[in-house]
RNA sequence: GGGCGGUUAGCUCAGCGGUAGAGCACUACGUUGACAUCGUAGUGGCCACUGGUUCGAUCCCAGUACCGCCCACCA
């Protein structure tokens, strides 16, 4: 058998990926030790339709060596594969999709159904690329076991978490203000908003009091003297989005800001509008405004401002909505004239009920998009002179940089919206997520996150889990209607209503849960009839208020399609009975916060639930730690009462070779798939682990990738000369026990190599990991056991020394494989008959009896002579090829006997002839080493100068470090102090020193004397 | 405004109480029973700065500077 010259990454790697697929290698408790303990990993699932990027690479890459290295060990292991339906992200795909395929149509002209189809087709086609590209990295998933966030079990484990958590008034509904996204026309949670510091405006405008009133505005310097006092008849109000100014409910200043004490409780008029109806608003106290910044007095926004929605609600101030789903300025409800003239009475103290038909914006504004009505707004007020000005008279507009929300999807400025949407009380459900890692039952690595963690999790806030999407997990809600022709009575619980009051009662959206127990109402009935309809799926069912019904005939149009969407046939008796379903979907994150149990088979009690559940490890990067961790953490606890995974690993964030964020619009993003097609996926395993260090980013770039090729190639050669050795034909000893002083060595180092690699391991220093195998495998067993080994397959240890190389590569190979999967499994077929695949093979196991202390001692004297012959013959010019004398010229028993056992190595490596006693001479330069020196002839011409500098050189620095430590051990604080052992070790150290400095001066004076002579 | 991390050889990064390591790059030389995707030898560092703790600090503590990240409602 010969082995190729060069590992061929590219066409191994698929023959063994099918390979490992064939033999089932990864199935859940493969290779598992009867009776073992269980370690569970699963996937972060990555969005369904998405490819690999350089992010997942690293993430996959560190769950596979975790997750082969218990494998290996006996564990009884399961990685669960799975994707994410990632409900934003795929339906912007595919509607861009729809958009580019000549139809050229929208979602929603295609309607809800179809487009779902489309979805569904678009994940068929698409949903498989991920997966295939995780089996080209070399990922141990369980596939078997792959699970899809939209699959029909999943599903069902969404909703029934959505009901339990609903029926624990956990989930409630509710019209709140929340952060929407006018691009995508949805809600989204505070975690999709991204905060970005942009260049913006300030205005200052004059809102004037109502009636022409004055008042005094004194203002005063910290010590209490005057610094301004004038005849005011406005109040002066700073914006940064004078568009919302429309909606203003009042002016806020604080309670104890003697500037605005006077006109407290006065009306004033928001300079904006036709001047006709100019709108009046009541200047009111909150602890909100901080008399400090700007004028001291806020404008109020209740509808369209977060601080103002909370100023708003404790005064009792209306909220105006003033933009559509779109972020334009809305068009449909009351003209202005008489949504002003309502708001107005509002101002005054008067009860004008439901404020949402009142539309304050003007009509030459309306539909508009609010940047242009912002320009509109802030040029009107201008022209009219309202603008606060400056000394010269100028408007006075300050540029300043101010925090914006941007949706971080779709890049738009994200509009506070009041809408009705669904919310998990997350409040109630952080305590245990808090505790569990407080107390150690879970712990985030590295530990600086625990207080990222915590902190997000002690300030959290009310989650927004419904999105005004369509591709998702549908909300289990129908709202019904539960109404029958006779005998309906609305709130006030008397008097029928007819059909046309009956569809009042919807436009106006007053039908609510209370309705449900008026008289003359079978809703059990209808409710039970209405379970039947939709057999199966667990359902609140809730009467709630209608929403975004315009007229009667979109009414009636829609109970119509809502009938016909679930196939539904109008009781006789009922003019109308349950009739559609919540249209929203559920935040991507909801769904993915159950993926622990939900893909081991909850809410059944599967075995693997059993078995694998709490996960031991999750891995995963930093940018989803409250996303999903925290999300995780607070469900499986809130549903099943036991954490999640007991250890949270983050990784950081890849980067190109220059530290940059990888961004399509940098251009410097890095495909992994390029990487594995040019270097094969064992290489950039390599690199992205050996770069995996606790808490830092790795950096990544083609070169770093030829690092981990390289170190691949170095251990196929070392392979393909073991086996053209004979090495894989030697006995197969289950542990060698040599007699070779090298062969000792070498499986003293490689139980070494093990041990290290199972505490980095452990402690999840995946860089460790790989820099200490590189190490051994390149620095020790390549460099050095190699090297030993040739001389040494002529003569008496020709074959335990094969038995020991064999040995030791099958175990280095082994050690390998959780990081190189693919050639280690590779050289483990071609170097055997093996019984069983090596990702199912047994994990190398050192005792202590194979280090070997004197074995150690004795090479590392032999390397040191190796190294320092070398060394003298390379700066003294001796030509490579030259073979040397070795004259002993002083030598203690140990190196004698080193000499003995090793001098066929050291012939060869050194390139000398046998070492023989004898004298220093002229022609010869000399060579120091631990217990012995040596002269070496090179020849009748020394440059004694350049000999004389070589050895002054070594002094000096063997000198510089004596002298260190002999100052050490001269102080009587340090050996008062310090640890004995610490002490005997400095005192070692130096004598060890002063010996060198001994021979090196002996040599030095020789030297002397020759060049006397 | 809070919080977290970083600052070590030309570059990318390890190390983290006993006085510095790797890979790449660079220089010289290439003899060798696998490997030029290689070998051998070498050059290269007041471990950001200032104090403190200690017998001893690159490592621990405090502060400073710069860089990066996360969170935050100042209109």
């Amino acid at each position: 058998m010969a082995i190729d010259k060069i590992f061929d990454a590219h066409s191994a790697e698929a023959r063994i990926a099918a390979e490992w697929e064939r033999a089932g290698a990864f199935a859940a408790g493969a290779h598992a030790r009867p009776g073992a303990e269980s370690f569970s990993v699963v996937i972060p699932p990555p969005n369904v339709t998405g490819s690999l990027h350089i992010g997942h690479a690293l993430n996959n890459t560190l769950q596979d060596i975790l997750v082969r290295w218990h494998r290996m060990r006996g564990f009884d292991t399961l990685w669960q594969p799975g994707q994410d339906h990632a409900g934003i992200a795929t339906q912007m795909v595919v509607e861009r999709e729809l958009a580019k395929s000549g139809t050229n149509q929208t979602r929603q002209q295609l309607g809800r159904e179809k487009f779902l189809e489309k979805v569904w087709e678009w994940k068929e086609q698409s949903g498989g690329t991920i997966i295939g590209q995780l089996k080209r990295l070399g990922a141990s998933c369980d596939w078997s076991r792959n699970r899809f966030t939209m699959d029909e079990g999943f599903h069902d484990a969404v909703l029934r978490v959505f009901v339990q958590l609903y029926d624990q008034g956990i989930i409630y509904r509710g019209k709140r203000l929340v952060n929407w996204d006018p691009h995508f026309e949805t809600a989204i949670s505070d975690l999709e908003v991204e905060n970005r510091e942009i260049a913006g405006h300030m205005w200052h405008f004059k809102y004037p009091l109502a009636g022409g009133e004055t008042y005094e505005y004194v203002e005063r310097d910290a010590d209490g003297n005057i610094t301004l006092r004038e005849t005011r008849d406005y109040i002066s109000i700073a914006t940064t989005r004078p568009e919302t100014m429309l909606g203003d409910g009042a002016v806020a200043v604080h309670p104890d800001d003697p500037r605005y004490a006077p006109i407290v409780g006065k009306l004033c008029e928001i300079p904006v509008g036709p001047k006709q109806h100019r709108r009046l608003i009541p200047i009111i106290t909150d602890d909100y405004p901080d008399p400090d910044f700007g004028s001291g007095a806020v404008k109020i926004t209740g509808a369209h401002d977060f601080n103002d929605y909370g100023v708003a609600m404790r005064n009792n101030i209306p909220l105006y909505a003033l933009m559509d789903g779109r972020g334009r300025m809305r068009q449909d409800g009351l003209s202005y004239a008489d949504s002003a003239e309502i708001a107005t009475r509002a101002a005054r103290g008067e009860d004008v009920g439901d404020v949402s038909d009142i539309n304050l914006v003007p009509e030459d504004l309306r539909g508009l998009d609010r940047f242009e009505a912002r320009r509109r707004v802030v040029e009107a007020i201008t022209d009219e002179g309202l603008a606060v000005t400056d000394e010269e008279g100028f408007a006075l507009v300050e540029a300043k940089p101010i925090m914006q929300p941007f949706g971080d999807r779709s890049g738009v400025v994200i509009e506070p919206m009041l809408t009705d949407q669904w919310f998990v009380d997350t409040a109630r459900i952080v305590g245990p997520a808090l505790d569990a890692v407080r107390d150690g039952r879970t712990r985030i690595l590295p530990e600086a996150h625990e207080k990222v963690y915590f902190h997000w999790l002690e300030n959290i806030e009310p989650w927004t889990i419904s999105r005004q999407l369509w591709w998702g997990h549908r909300i289990p809600v129908w709202y019904g209607l539960d109404l029958s022709v006779e005998g309906f009575a609305d709130d006030e619980g008397d008097g029928a209503l007819d059909e046309v009051e009956i569809f009042r009662v919807l436009l106006d959206g007053l039908v609510h849960r209370g309705a449900r127990h008026h008289a003359g109402m079978d809703f059990d009935a209808v409710a039970a009839q209405f379970r039947d309809d939709i057999a199966g799926l667990p359902v609140p069912l809730e009467v709630a208020r209608v929403v975004e019904v315009a007229d009667r005939d979109e009414a009636v149009d829609r109970f119509a399609a809502a009938l016909a969407e679930y196939n539904l046939t109008q009781d006789p008796t009922l003019l109308v009975y349950p009739v559609w379903r919540d249209p929203d979907v559920l935040d991507t994150w909801f769904s993915s916060g159950l993926w622990p149990v939900g893909t081991l088979g909850w809410p059944d009690d599967t075995p693997e639930l059993q078995k694998y559940f709490p996960t031991s490890v999750l891995i995963t990067g930093f940018d989803i730690i409250f996303f999903w961790v925290a999300r995780m953490m607070m469900m499986q606890l809130a549903l099943v009462g036991d954490v999640p995974f007991r250890t949270v690993y983050v990784h950081g964030l890849v980067r190109d070779e220059k530290g940059a964020k990888m961004s399509k619009s940098k251009g410097n993003v890095i495909d992994p798939l390029v990487l594995i097609d040019e270097y094969g996926a064992d290489a950039l395993r390599f690199t992205l682990t050996s770069m995996a260090a606790m808490g830092r980013d790795p950096r990544i770039g083609p070169k770093s990738v030829e690092e981990g090729r390289n170190f691949g190639t170095k251990l196929w050669n070392a392979v393909r000369f073991a086996e053209m050795n004979g090495v894989f034909s030697a006995i197969d000893a289950p542990r060698p026990a040599p007699r070779h002083v090298v062969n000792r060595w070498i499986i003293g180092e490689l139980a070494r190599a093990t041990t290290a690699l199972d505490e980095s391991l452990a402690g999840f220093r995946f860089n460790e990991a790989a820099q200490g195998l590189y190490a051994f495998t390149w620095g020790r067993l390549c460099d050095w056991y190699v090297e030993f080994a040739k001389p040494l397959f002529d003569g008496e240890y020709a074959e335990e020394t094969r038995a020991t190389m064999r040995f030791v590569i099958e175990q280095t190979v082994a050690l390998l494989h959780p990081i190189m999967p693919f050639i280690t499994e590779e050289i483990w077929a071609l170097t055997g008959n093996r019984a069983q695949m090596l990702a199912v093979s047994d994990w190398p196991q050192p005792a202590p009896d194979w280090i070997d202390p004197e074995a150690d001692r004795e090479i590392s004297r032999v390397i040191a002579l190796i190294e320092g012959v070398r060394s003298a013959r390379a700066q003294m010019g001796v030509p490579a090829g030259a073979r040397l004398d070795l004259i002993v010229t002083e030598a203690d028993a140990a190196m004698r006997a080193a000499l003995a056992a090793n001098g066929a190595v050291i012939e060869r490596l050194a390139r000398t002839n046998p070492a023989r006693d004898g004298q220093m001479g002229p022609g010869m330069i000399a060579v120091t080493a631990a217990g012995a020196s040596f002269a070496l002839p090179i020849g009748a011409l020394i440059d004694v100068a350049a000999e004389t500098a070589r050895l002054s050189k070594t002094r000096e620095k063997t000198e510089k470090d004596a002298t260190g430590l002999r100052k050490r051990l001269e102080n009587p604080k340090f050996t008062a102090n310090a640890d004995p052992e610490v002490i005997g070790e400095t005192r070692d150290k130096l004598a060890a020193l002063d010996e060198d400095l001994a021979r090196l001066d002996a040599a030095l004076a020789q030297l002397a004397g020759l060049s006397a002579q």
